[in-house]
RNA sequence: GCCAACAUAGCUCAGCAGGUAGAGCAGCAGUCUCGUAAACUGCAGGUCAGGGGUUCGAGUCCCCUUGUUGGCUCCA
């Protein structure tokens, strides 16, 4: 017998060698059908596992995290089988589960067609119809690759061939297809009760663009019909917040044609943008910033004393004048390099801290252009801290604390990621080793949740990525926070320390908005749209009922106008549920109808976007209610 | 940049198997003085993204270019 304790501390005696299944099936005939996969001591595994030992077990269900996993990555397979019996001379790469479905890479003649999907998916049901068992079996390494081979399996026999020596080499069969794979996998196709294929898209083998472009199908699939229809219309609800559909209606920006990825701001968009500013100088202010601008175009040299010619040159532009070559800045800090070096400075000076909203263009891959999120031009929020290498860990705590700040203000949540050392990168080893230390440090001291991003730091220095997400879930990165012992060495930066002598100082990039651009494209797909009433390019507008309250709708306008609100009247001889309507889609905050009654008592009968109708209050009263919301940035 | 799809009025979309463009909203002009999400009538608005080709004839079929969308690579 073995002693197999369940998720709620319950321990329950089996007889050794019993399938997971029918340990569940004991349990609860209902929780057996949910059943997908278990974990036992933590390792994810397949129903039909035997458990040969004292163990805990954790069922999983498409409520779990790994359960849903396990039915997209079956999901998967169900495509590979669907995509084999149409299409036999496809190669199989890889297939897994991601965090809203699954998808398959495949290496075909021809690429897929929107009505290969269809026919596909209709493959796929019919699998899912013969309700096949999945079935796992192991092979040695050398069975494994000469059976992989005799499929024409070439990826797949790369695979195998880079597992490590220790690695148990598992296969799932599913009918007359089998695919390696490490597993689990839920029991059986029928259990997929809903599948969706929603795209196909290139995809290089191995992410490199070197390779070879495979095409890859993305699909989702659920245990109920009704949870499809759901996810659908959670997608259809998502779209309605997409910054690029607001930010038309709203008639915030636009891109044209005469410059892809240079997006231009209307005015209320540039209310938001400035608004944004405006506080972001407040708060840097208090933090003893200092504010500097430097130019957009500089000689070239300057961009290969800072590596940036080695290491950036793909994505900078370039021009001439006066027979030099000239580039257009892609970042900040040579510009405030040659600030820095303008005087001398003593350690009692230092930490430094030199802020610039500056204007960046980089070139960016066409296919990645994206609304306000990815463009071509973009304002950084910059600021370099100069300073001694014992500053460090304080001022990288500073900046978290100052990004918290910011975030928290908007209600967001974010993730973070500390990128480490990438291939195409200047330094030492040894600097590049204390930068990280250095970063991850603040981040454990802060008590930070973070994902190690291996690879992706900064040419010069090692970052903290501070990301958030859009409207279906994508995260984008905002907040950075990097080290960098690279600069002030190229630039010969110094200071003068207290024995009289040169040093080096250290330095921080960072941002806290990312782009102010990218910035206002998370903000309106956070609010969809509706901003909190600081942020509001029109926070209220004064809505007449009849014409004869045409001069105090006026004299109200004047009073709130004085006091710095973002006021409207609309005066039009329209009915008063029109002009409602149309402040409603245009999501104002608040609405002020003023008729006979209002004008008589010098009452405003407010209306606020989302809560209807409030009554009436004196308008002195809703004066400083407004004032008090946007002091305090309540959202 | 690569793979796929898409591009018709300011916006959202019709236009079926090639026979020279249509609706709703928005706009404009009138009428209605009206109390919490759409009053009524009329008018105007398009080199069907741009260029080439096939055809007696192209919004519709083919090719190229540009842009957009979803991915890949890359990144704030």
């Amino acid at each position: 017998m073995v002693e197999v304790v369940l998720k709620d501390g319950s321990k329950k005696q089996c007889p050794k060698g019993i399938s997971i299944s029918d340990v569940i099936r004991d349990i609860s005939p209902g929780l057996f059908r949910r059943s997908l996969a278990a974990q036992i001591d933590g390792r994810t595994v397949d129903l039909s596992y035997k458990i040969n030992e004292d163990c805990r077990l954790n069922i999983l269900t498409f409520d779990d995290e790994q359960g849903k996993k396990a039915f997209w990555h079956t999901s998967s397979h169900i495509l590979a089988q669907a995509v084999k019996k149409l299409f036999p001379g496809a190669r199989l790469a890889i297939g897994p589960a991601v965090d809203n479905g699954f998808y398959y890479d495949f290496d075909v003649e021809k690429p897929f067609s929107t009505e290969d999907l269809q026919v596909i998916e209709e493959e796929m049901k019919k699998i899912i119809k013969e309700n096949l068992e999945l079935e796992r079996f192991e092979l040695p390494r050398d069975e494994a690759i000469a059976y992989m081979k005799e499929m024409g399996e070439t990826y797949k026999v790369e695979l195998i061939e880079e597992l490590p020596d220790d690695a148990v080499i598992s296969f799932y069969r599913q009918g007359d297809f089998v695919d390696l794979c490490a597993g689990p996998h839920i029991p059986s196709t029928g259990l997929v009760k809903a599948v969706k294929l929603l795209s196909v898209a290139g995809a290089y083998w191995r992410g490199d663009e070197r390779n070879k472009m495979l095409q890859r199908i993305y699909g989702v699939s659920f245990p109920k019909k009704s949870m499809l229809d759901e996810h659908l219309q959670r997608l259809e609800e998502a779209k309605k917040r997409d910054h690029r559909k607001l930010g038309r209606e709203l008639d915030l920006f636009s891109l044209h044609e005469e410059g892809p990825g240079f997006p231009f701001f209307h005015p209320k968009g540039t209310i938001i943008y400035n608004l944004l500013v405006e506080f972001w100088r407040k708060e840097h202010v208090k933090r003893g910033y200092h504010e500097i601008r430097t130019p957009v175009i500089l000689n070239k040299d300057l961009w290969i004393r800072s590596g940036h010619w080695d290491h950036y040159r793909e994505n900078m532009y370039f021009t001439k004048i006066d027979e030099q070559d000239y580039a257009v800045k892609p970042m900040n800090c040579p510009g405030s390099m040659i600030l820095y070096k303008r005087k001398l400075y003593s350690y009692r000076e230092l930490p430094l801290r030199v802020g610039e909203l500056g204007l960046v263009h980089r070139h960016e891959l066409s296919g990645v252009l994206h609304g306000l999120m990815r463009v071509r031009y973009f304002t950084q929020d910059d600021a370099h801290i100069f300073m001694l290498p014992e500053q460090i860990e304080d001022e990288i705590l500073g900046v978290i604390e100052l990004i918290d700040h910011f975030y928290s203000i908007f209600g967001f949540k974010y993730y973070v990621e500390l990128s480490t050392r990438p291939e195409d990168s200047m330094g030492s080893d040894e600097d590049w080793e204390l930068a990280t230390n250095a970063l991850e440090k603040a981040l454990k001291a802060r008590g930070l949740d973070y994902k190690i991003n291996e690879g992706d730091g900064a040419f010069y220095g090692p970052k903290i990525d501070f990301h958030l997400e859009d409207c279906i879930g994508r995260t984008w990165q905002c907040g950075t926070i990097q080290l960098d012992f690279q600069m002030p060495e190229r630039f010969d930066l110094t200071y003068i320390g207290p024995d009289g002598e040169k040093h080096r100082p250290v330095m921080i990039h960072r941002v806290v908005f990312g782009s102010i651009e990218r910035f206002i494209g998370i903000l309106t797909e956070h609010f969809a749209g509706a901003f909190p009433t600081w942020l509001a390019p029109v926070q209220v507008r004064i809505l007449t009922v009849t014409d004869r309250a045409d001069s105090y709708a006026r004299e109200l306008s004047a009073i709130l106008s004085d006091a710095d609100i973002r006021v409207e009247t609309d005066l039009r001889n329209e009915k008063i549920g029109y002009k409602i309507r149309e402040a409603q889609t245009e999501k104002i905050p608040y609405m002020l109808v003023v008729g006979d009654k209002e004008m008589e008592n010098r009452t405003v009968a407010l209306r606020a976007r989302g809560r209807g109708d409030l009554g009436t209050m004196q308008a002195d009263e809703f004066l400083s209610k407004i004032l008090k919301e946007i002091r305090t940035k309540s959202v």
